[in-house]
Order: structure tokens, then C-alpha cells, then sequence
DNA sequence: AAATTATTTTGTCTAGGACAAAATGTGTTA
DNA sequence: TAACACATTTTGTCCTAGACAAAATAATTT
């Protein structure tokens, strides 16, 4: 047994926080932090309770948090920031909602089919996406960032989503008609569950959905337009986008496409943007697509 | 405006090719290829050429081929190479998988649908994955490196392929006994197709399969195999792994992991392993799984 | 309130040298 | 001949400390 005394390399950090090598080091000349010790070669080695550490930074940085107010920060602080942005939630929940969630924190995938498939009889596609799908998805987020979610469970959660939208989607194409909607998201956009809501919308207005998926270069995009013969363009931009750069992207892209082909646009990202370049269509929310 | 033109810098090659960017460093140091241009910085740029041809090497290294023996070769040598240890299957295309092709190049959704229906129907899951859906990969795989498939319609047809299985694994497992098969990849592994489709034919098999997807952190793998009561934990590497990391990965999960949980592994990444650590196992390819 | 401009913060990239782990080559023994 | 031990070569990862552009924030103007 090859014991690693909780004592990790800096490869392993790397992978277990998502943080980059270059930047692990810049961050101990800048801020003192980490502080890995060294073995007999002069290679950092990182105790567990600093790799924990990180990981709760890199939890903080995801919601918004810059380093420099993160990271000279000691225990007592960091938990100081946490409780003060983690919102006191659980009030009044979704009765579905609470259940889906417990579910999942069991792990009962039959039972989590079970009800999503049942909810979805019920409301529709339309009221599913928006009275559970997306409250379900708020409630997680906020879970996860208050590290009181693991990361599987969040996993295990959008693996079920996906499938279940992507086959009832399906169903719903099989009596599609025109127009033809080309969905993707630009590289560095990897979220690709709003996509497939916005996709899940669509359908159930009955219009045809090509959906290739997330971070695809704006040539590929506007290739993928011709050779499918799309009417429309849908990008959407998750909050996490950054969002000086999306205007300058949807100019572009209506530049390069010919002005027949409609571009929209949605998503947390371009809720803020006020005027859009002519010729882009925004939906506000999922309720509002310009079907 | 969108100016990539071809032109790459290190962090997209290291993403692309799998192979670290220290390691593109010394290969320029000590084979002379690749041999990039610099921006007026001085940094790295990869012409598009190098990026594939890098691809291409990275294949050859994964067929047990010694970087020494590879680097040096100029174009003519790696072709020759190439003609030596791939087998051309260009000519004898299965008549399906050309079918699936063309439906693919012209962007036909409902065409893509039918031929993988009823190709599953005649062959069943095992067949269908072995005889239908690896050859398809492998072509499709070639084409793209060779420049004669846009990343769009590899984009497409995964996102079918991907759909399908994940419909038809939905409805196998409603008569799966045990054992529990968690299926993760590691982070830095996107590429979940390869999990699916081990999936699929661990589900033929009548196992339960838990995935939890792409890019889990080890210890989220631990505490999910606790949590999901799992007996066996399957992982895959994909040939854009960065492959020196596969073995001591294995290692380190086999010792959080109590000793009677099963560790199975396999993918294009761990092909060209020899030894791998104590109690894990090696699929060598999809149709020899530890079942 | 929105768009410009100035300032600070932050992550990624550079260079060659060093070194251990893995792969290969060589020699020895059963 | 095959199995094993040992020597050599190959190979990837990590090191340092500086540089700089892109992103984020603050300050200003429209």
C-alpha cells in the first residue's frame, strides 16, 4: 500500500480542483496560499486539508468571487463568506420539486423516472420546463453552492434530465415541421442543459430542432446552417458567459450568416444586454420564444 | 473578426491532442516537431496542419509506437507508417455504416433514425454496438483526421448516437438485477461515448449501470459508490487521455476503494498498457467485458 | 442609466535544466 | 529456451521567476 498520507502532487490537485498547475504556483507567490511543502526532489506536495481548502475556493470563484478577496483568507473567513452567501432557502419548495430532490439524494433512479415522467403528463412540456425543470434546477444550483450537493449527485441528476428531455424530444419531432432551428452554444459556453430546455420548448411548438450541441466554433456554425438548411439560429448564454464578449459574437455571427436566416438568442447571459445588433431576436425567458 | 484561421495556441493543442503541453515543449526541444510560428508575444501558434498531424501521431503512440520512432517522421515517412499498422478500410465499408454516413452528410434526421432502429432490431445490442456503431467510429474517426469530415457532423451524429443508446439502455434496464456498475470518466475525459456504449452492452447483459458521466473527481467516484451501494466501478480513457496519468489514476482509486469493489477499465487510452495495478481489469475491447 | 476610458487583477505562457519512472537492451542462471 | 536481474536509454513532469494580454473593477463622461 502505497501510502500518500493525505500528501498530494501538484498533477493531483490540478485534477481534483480544476485549478491549473501555472495558476496553483502564481497563487502561492501572489497571495501565500497554498503552501504546499516540499519533498527531497523540491516538488510541492499539498496537504489534504489545503486540497480541501482549494476546493471550497474553487466553489466561491464559480459564484462570482474574485481570488484576491478568496485567498488570503483563513478558515474562520472563508466560512465567515460562505454563510453569508449561501441564502437560507428551503421554505416553501415545490411538494414535486422536494421530491425529485429526495430522490436523488437517495439515488432512486426508477423513482426519479417515475415522477418526472408522471409530472410531465401532467403539465405538458411547456409547464414541466418551466414550473419543475427550471425551479429544480435553482434549487440544485443553490444547493451545490453551498457544498451541501456533491458533485455526483448533481451528475446524476442532469444525466436523468438530459435523457429524459432528449427522448421526449424525439417523440415530438416526429410530426416537426418548418422552420428548421439549428441549436448550439460558442466554445466556452459548456452548458448545455439550457439548450436542450430551449430545444424541449421548441418542439412542443412543433418546429423542427437540429441540436449539435455545445461549444462549436462560429465557422462550424454557419457550415452547419447551409448544410442543414436551417431557417433559424439559437445560441443560447448561461450567466457564467462572459458577457462583454457576447454582442461582439452575435454581430459577427450576423455578419457571416445571409439575412434570411433568423438568429435567437437567450439565456441568463444576454438577459443584461439591452440592445442586440439588428437582426438578432431576444427571448427574455423561456416563456417568451418568438415562436 | 473571428480570426482563428488555423492557428492554435498551446492550451487548445494540449485540449485537442491530449498530450500535456511540457510534453509539446520538449518534443519541439528534442525531435524539432512540432515546430510552431510565435505571435508577436513569442508564444506558440500551431498551424492546423501540426495539430493533425499531432493527432495523428498520438494514434501511432497509442498503437505501442515509441515517440523516438515517430517524431522525426516528415509527412512521407508517417503515411507510411500509417499504410503499415491501420488498416485501410476505406474499401469494404460495411453497407450500413456507409448508409449512416451519408445520412450523416446530408443532414438526415429521420433517415439517421430509421437505419439505426431497424440495424438494432436485426442485430441486437451487442452486435449492434460491435458491428455497427465501432466501425462507424473508427471511419468516422479517420475522416476527421484526415480532414474530410466537419466537427459539426461528427457534433451530429454523436448527439444522435448518444440519444439512441441512452433510449434503449433506459429500457433494458428496467429488468437489470445485479451486479451495480458505476460508469464515470475522470476529469479531463469528455469523452462519454465511449462510457454509453459500455453501458449498453454491460445493460445487454442484464447489470444495473448507475452513470454518473464525464469528469467526476475521484473522491466524488468513491462517495458515489457508497452512496449507490455499486459492486463494480467502470471507467473509460479515451485515445485524447493524457495517457501517462491512466496507471497511477487506477492506483490511487483502487486504494480509496475497499477491496471488494471491482475496478474494470478500458477505451483506447489503457490499449497500449501492459501492467496494470493489483485488483483492477482490463477490457481489452467492448467485446470482452469481465461480464 | 448606459457607454467610455483608466486602473488593477488575474491566468497563461516562456526558458532550459533536472530527475525519476517506464521501456528497452544485455547478461546470467535454471 | 525461458525466466530473471541488472544496466541503459527514453520519456514525461516539475522546477524558477518574469512577462504580458485579457478580464474585472473603478472612475468618468455622455
Amino acid at each position: 500500500m502505497a501510502e500518500n498520507d493525505g500528501l498530494y502532487p501538484i498533477g493531483v490537485v490540478e485534477r481534483d480542483t480544476g485549478i491549473g498547475r501555472d495558476t496553483l504556483r502564481v497563487w502561492e507567490r501572489r497571495y501565500g496560499f497554498p503552501d504546499p511543502v516540499r519533498n527531497e526532489k523540491g516538488e510541492r506536495i499539498y496537504p489534504e486539508k489545503q486540497l480541501r481548502h482549494l476546493q471550497r475556493i474553487r466553489r466561491l470563484l464559480d459564484q462570482g468571487l474574485r481570488p484576491g478577496k478568496v485567498l488570503p483568507l483563513g478558515e474562520d473567513g472563508l466560512h465567515e463568506l460562505e454563510a453569508r452567501l449561501i441564502p437560507d432557502q428551503g421554505q416553501d419548495l415545490d411538494e414535486t420539486v422536494a421530491a425529485i430532490l429526495e430522490a436523488m439524494q437517495s439515488a432512486d433512479s426508477d423513482r426519479l423516472e417515475t415522477i418526472l415522467r408522471k409530472q410531465y403528463a401532467d403539465q405538458g412540456m411547456q409547464a414541466f420546463i418551466l414550473k419543475t425543470v427550471v425551479p429544480l434546477l435553482n434549487v440544485v444550483g443553490q444547493q451545490w453552492a453551498g457544498g451541501r450537493l456533491q458533485i455526483f449527485q448533481e451528475h446524476f441528476l442532469s444525466q436523468h434530465l438530459i435523457r429524459f428531455l432528449n427522448a421526449e424530444i424525439t417523440i415530438m419531432q416526429r410530426r416537426a415541421r418548418k422552420p428548421v432551428v439549428l441549436l448550439a452554444t460558442l466554445p466556452g459556453e459548456e452548458h448545455t442543459l439550457g439548450l436542450l430546455m430551449v430545444a424541449a420548448m421548441l418542439s412542443s411548438h412543433g418546429l423542427s430542432i437540429i441540436n449539435i450541441g455545445g461549444e462549436v466554433p462560429m465557422d462550424q456554425i454557419v457550415a452547419a446552417v447551409e448544410q442543414f438548411h436551417a431557417d433559424i439560429v439559437g445560441l443560447t448564454f448561461s450567466g457564467a458567459y462572459h458577457y462583454k464578449n457576447i454582442r461582439p459574437h452575435l454581430t459577427e455571427l450576423r455578419e457571416l450568416l445571409p439575412e434570411d436566416i433568423e438568429i435567437w438568442t437567450g439565456g441568463e447571459g444576454v438577459r443584461r444586454l439591452r440592445k442586440l445588433p439588428d437582426g438578432v431576436t431576444k427571448f427574455k425567458s423561456l416563456e417568451k420564444l418568438p415562436v
